[in-house]
DNA sequence: CCTGGCACTCTGTGCGTTCGAGTGCCAGCA
DNA sequence: TGCTGGCACTCGAACGCACAGAGTGCCAGG
């Protein structure tokens, strides 16, 4: 097991590293850290360091630099969550607090995390898989022309063309928009299936058709809709990498493309729990010298989507958490005011 | 005036730069292209190629590489519109005849783009300024709260809530769609003002309030998403800019958050034609090292909003201007038929 | 007006040297 | 057992230097 003092090394390490972008070496560790013993014993202690693989040097005679083990012990152990200062939450609250509706409350969102954190944001939309159903409204755009359009608890809303196999007329739509919305109104999509179910026996048959095929748009709506969109922003934070930017740059913007990689990457996060992800720790080998930190967030206690920051292995990681988790708490007030 | 020969000098120049990314000496023109004269009258004419301004040497004793006024005159003069090959044709219409909805269209146009060229692509949503209303549709969610869905002819769909001042009927409602629509259905946005504006006089005294409530936020909701939105890709492109590309991206990237930069960008072109600025022609100076090939595109004969690709000055110009006008146009085409 | 030749001017590269930061190890001390 | 000071060693970064190569400008001749 590692001592005490052996730990704080390494935390001492990781904060230089972190600032100065450069190796760190004993000498200058003593200086800048009161560890109260000589560098001959931070050289000792740095040595074993390195046999336990949390640190590296990237030539010999050069500092010590920390690995993602390292790195992942800080986070762990050594380090919290650094809370926002006051100035900064009134920030994020008054930024926050003008938004008009969920596009601009997500735009938002992405574009204050990368301002605090100075790195790449990504914010998931909130998921449909755990919303209600606010109301379905079918409009007859031509005779056999049928717009249907779904509002969810969380202020999204969908619609889809159908073309009827039949014409339908007033009445019936009338009668199916009644009957669907007094069904499956404040209802999960999951529970909407079993309740629509055997709607279409209850009309006419010459309806039955269209009725049928409306909600199997519905249905389809609701499984599509489930499938995650998120934004991302803050790219040119990108810049910040440091000096081997250049090679680290491109395989990141690849799979900051890929919204396949960035979903998995968020939904890797635990349910409530804030996640870091730490240089090989993620799956995906482009992101494998950057970091990622998610957290959930949501209107009430669950979690309807996960926003996060992408960055280098090299980050504060105290203060992203802490961004992290405060900008997550707002977003999710204001969901839940909303 | 520049003799033919020597305006074939500034197209070998050219040719060679995109191609080699490297300055390029009188030899190595003579050898490449068959021009017929010698490295030495070749050295005479890029003197007074030099002296017009349309190249330039990094440093003495170094080949030439071409000035944004040079890359102009090649433009303008020396180069056409490449057209696409036909694998290339079929490619665009097969990915863009799977799109599914207008969100689907335009994301898969800018991954084409930039796919195609190899380039930051930029593509506006289709602009509402000239759209014309397709329905309007009131919600009653609560008793005195409305949801409004706007459809318009180009497939987008606004919503908005709305409090009421007062508890409105639900016959007071249907009455109000009804009237609303025979009004605005087919109508241009511009003209919906003039033609709403005296109906709250024909509804009952305490309605009136809510009736102009419901306008205030249909006219609100009309000039405020006349803003052009708009969705890029490619940004991984950006590295291949060339080998000082870790100065340039920067501002490049940083441009490229900003909508109102793009969206001025792709404002700056002309209504139909295609249109390129090259280098220090774009107004914003962190694309002083980039050109813009745009275009407008729309499904009719009108252009309803723009795309295109940023990238660096030393592009393919007529590949670029190829690509760029034959996925506009194929758009169009999608967008009419739906 | 074109061409071949020639002197000149750069940059990029390879090489050897020096400098300095940093290390590992060891002997001595508490 | 653990800390400390000292010392030799290593290796990369920086510097100077010479040299090759590409490219130019200019000039005299066809």
């Amino acid at each position: 097991m590692l001592s005490e003092r052996r730990l704080e090394v390494l935390r001492a390490i990781v904060q230089d590293y972190v600032g100065t972008e450069e190796p760190v070496g004993s000498k200058a560790l003593t200086e800048r850290h009161s560890l109260g013993v000589s560098p001959a014993t931070v050289r000792n202690d740095m040595a074993v360091l390195e046999d336990e693989g949390f640190i590296a040097q990237p030539h010999t005679s050069a500092g010590r630099i920390p690995t993602d083990k390292g790195y992942r012990l800080f986070v762990d152990r050594l380090a919290g969550v650094k809370p926002l200062s006051s100035p900064e939450r009134r920030a994020i609250q008054n930024f926050l607090d003008g938004a008009v509706d969920l596009d601009d409350v997500v735009g938002r969102t992405v574009r204050l995390l990368a301002q605090l954190t100075r790195q790449v944001a990504v914010v998931q939309y909130p998921s449909l898989t755990r919303s209600t159903v606010r109301h379905v409204e079918l409009l007859s755009l031509a005779p056999a022309r049928l717009m249907l359009v779904l509002i969810t608890d969380t202020g999204r809303v969908e619609q889809r063309m159908i073309d009827c196999p039949a014409p339908f007329g007033d009445t019936s739509l009338a009668d199916l928009r009644a009957r669907l919305n007094s069904r499956v109104v404040g209802r999960r999509f999951a529970d909407v299936p079993r309740l629509v179910q055997d709607l279409p026996e209850s009309f006419e048959t010459e309806d039955r058709g269209t009725v049928s095929t409306v909600l199997s748009v519905l249905l389809e709506t609701l499984v599509e809709e489930t499938e995650e969109r998120l934004i991302i922003g803050g790219t040119s934070n990108l810049t910040r990498f440091g000096h081997d930017f250049p090679v680290m740059i491109r395989p990141v913007l690849e799979a900051l493309e890929e919204q396949v990689v960035l979903l998995k990457l968020l939904g890797e996060a635990t349910d409530s729990g804030m996640t870091v992800r730490i240089g090989h720790e993620n799956a995906h080998e482009g992101l494998n010298a950057t970091s990622v930190v998610a957290v959930g967030y949501g209107s009430g206690d669950e979690a309807v989507a996960k926003l996060g920051v992408v960055g280098p292995t090299r980050m504060d990681y105290p203060g992203t958490m802490g961004a992290v988790r405060a900008v997550a708490r707002y977003v999710g007030q204001i969901l839940a005011d909303s």
